[in-house]
RNA sequence: GCGCCUGUAGCUCAGCUGGAUAGAGCAACGGACUUCUAAUCCGUAGGUCGCAGGUUCGAGUCCUGCCAGGCGUACCA
């Protein structure tokens, strides 16, 4: 608030200015205002006039010069202006001025730091997607973190988000998911069989043969081997993807539609897209297989969506699946990946080229892997020999909020160390507990507050003239942040950003909490101070709701 | 070979898309509990931002070339 208008501000002292013949040109660029790292150097600041110079025709510091007087007399705010170093215009703001950010914080409640940036468009939000042949490891889970905070901060900031989970129930890993399960189901009735590699190792496996067992009896015995297969393979994989949407509940993630990749090739949507394809001229046959030209929207080769076996590719029901997305009327597609598949972007970028959508308005998040470890020790892991510690397994020992917290405190491009043992601590090593720790603090003052008087009570004015000591505007400020944090954040699709901000913020809130009693024998100061705590207590709140992280009363 | 990602304090990582004197947390060292929750705080120390050029008022950030690591380069999914 007060950023933008110190923004608006002083694009009319530049207007002004020019108005008035100061400046000889009006070609103003786009105002921006920063904070400083250094205190020194005010409380906002801006690169205008350097900016501006070579336009004006004239030194930085000269043109800051004559913007000066303007800005001063702007706003009563406005304590001091200074001109420092290469051209920075510093602004030095009135202590009093900050208490209305507060009040912003108040009345907003669990809505500040939401915007209109997004202007209602809308957008949807793919993320997981994991093949059901197995449950869950760690490395969905980090997928499953960003995906749903990406679309948490989205929705905050005015996006119509729409959540997906893309289910890849069709093709040869579900068959081998059926014959894997057949086979195990085969063993229990005395058969011996060799077990191939090719097939799915783990314990699961053998748990739901016994399951269709029970369920069945021997009958699948006397059914041809294809037909049983096909019966193994839907039984385990409902039973999979079931679970798979338990285990994502249980880690605070659910989505609006799960999309079955069968459903596209049953409703004969694989047949159209190629179809079109053919009549655009935008596929050719080669070596009796059908190829898509995806060098012509910049791919470097071009790539097969119709096998020389008369079989389709992955590629060519992801061609489908994606003109698909963009017909049901979203503006923007956002696809969570794990970054080994970063060598399918351009292909992809380039069918969606093919079928006439700006290629920018399906962007791909590339989620790095996920490196776990105990006790600085890495854990070793194997989905080929059935070996792996699952989502549900991280869960349940080190708990949702931790995990979540920790997956988001890494940008997703760099990879990640996952420490169980570290994860578990609740110690200061653990920055989850830093930032609930903040919330169940507070929420214990207003607890003993209560018996004093009531928190809810409407703010004397008074009360917020006593919060100006630095201590206070140290801590105001960095409320006043959020909004932009979250802005940024969603901008870039990055919510590393609000983690690193609570962690700032939770910072800045220990500190105080340590140099300033809140609840004093001043019921003025009392009062000020709890309204500035519980604003803190709301932001805390709100930005781990966007992280999907619980803020506890007591801990 | 080609492509993508990464390289910042001893370790793990930020750095607001080009701003001023480089930022945290761990680890190390020294302090603070009769107090609203010590799962906390205060202080000290720690740097050739992989290397070399270039762009400009100004580069950790942009461009080029190297070096190192990870991943990818299927008529697999």
């Amino acid at each position: 608030m007060i950023k933008s208008n110190l923004k608006q501000i002083v694009r009319e002292a530049a207007q002004r200015a020019h108005a008035e013949g100061h400046l000889p040109s009006d070609d103003f660029p786009d105002v921006e205002i920063e904070e400083p790292k250094i205190e020194t150097h005010g409380d906002f600041s801006t690169n205008l006039a350097m900016i501006m110079a070579k336009v004006q025709k004239m030194p930085p510091r000269k043109v800051a010069e004559i913007l000066q007087p303007y800005l001063e007399e702007a706003a009563a705010w406005i304590q001091q202006t200074d001109i420092a170093g290469p051209g920075f215009i510093n602004f030095f703001i009135a202590p009093d001025a900050w208490g209305p950010v507060l009040t912003t914080i108040h009345a907003a409640n669990d809505r500040y730091g939401a915007s209109a940036f997004g202007k209602g468009r809308k957008i949807q939000v793919e993320f997981v997607s994991s093949n059901p042949t197995g449950p869950l490891h760690v490395g969905h889970g980090r997928g499953a973190a960003v995906g749903d905070s990406v679309a948490r901060i989205l929705a905050f900031s005015g996006y119509d988000v729409q959540r997906e989970y893309y289910i890849n129930d069709s093709g040869r890993q579900i068959r081998t998911l059926g014959l894997s399960v057949l086979l195990r189901y085969s063993a229990l009735f005395g058969e011996s069989i060799d077990f191939p590699e090719t097939c799915y190792q783990g314990d699961y496996i053998i748990e739901m043969a016994r399951a269709l067992k029970d369920q069945q009896g021997d009958r699948l015995l006397s059914q041809s081997e294809d037909e049983a297969v096909t019966t193994c393979a839907r039984y385990a994989a409902g039973l999979i993807i079931e679970g798979i949407r338990q285990d994502l509940l249980d880690f605070g993630v659910s989505f609006d539609q799960w999309f079955s990749e069968q459903s596209l090739y049953d409703s004969g949507r694989v047949d159209a897209s190629i179809a079109t394809l053919r009549e655009k001229k935008q596929v050719y046959e080669k070596d009796g297989a059908l190829w898509f030209k995806s060098t012509d929207f910049g791919d470097e080769k071009d790539r097969v969506v119709v096998r020389n076996n008369g079989i389709t590719t992955y590629f060519a029901s992801d061609i489908a699946y994606h003109q698909e997305k963009f017909e049901r009327g979203f503006d923007r597609v956002i696809d969570v990946w794990g970054a080994d598949h970063h060598g399918y972007i351009p292909r992809m970028k380039a069918a969606v080229a093919a079928s006439g959508v700006n290629p920018e308005n399906f962007q791909v998040i590339l989620v790095q892997l996920v490196n776990l470890l105990r006790g600085g020790a890495p854990v070793a892991m194997s989905t080929r020999a059935g070996e792996f510690v699952t989502l549900q397994d991280v869960v349940n020992e080190v708990g949702s909020d931790a995990a979540r917290f920790l997956f988001l405190t890494r940008h997703y491009d760099s990879p990640l160390d996952f420490d169980l043992e570290l994860a578990k601590q609740k110690s200061n090593d653990n920055p989850v507990y830093y930032v609930q720790y903040v919330h169940a603090r507070i929420a214990s003052i207003c607890r003993k507050a209560e018996i004093d008087l009531p928190v809810d009570a409407p703010l004397d004015p008074q009360a917020l003239a006593v919060l100006t000591d630095p201590e206070d505007v140290q801590l105001i400020k960095q409320l006043n942040r959020y909004p932009d944090i979250i802005q940024t954040s969603a901008r870039f699709m990055e919510p590393h950003r609000v983690t690193f901000y609570l962690m700032t913020l939770a910072g800045a809130f220990h500190s105080y909490y340590n140099r300033q009693r809140v609840l004093t024998d001043d019921p003025i100061t009392t009062k000020g101070r709890l309204y500035l705590v519980t604003a803190v207590q709301k932001v805390i709140r709100n930005g781990l709701a966007l992280l999907g992280v619980s803020a506890p009363d007591h801990m």
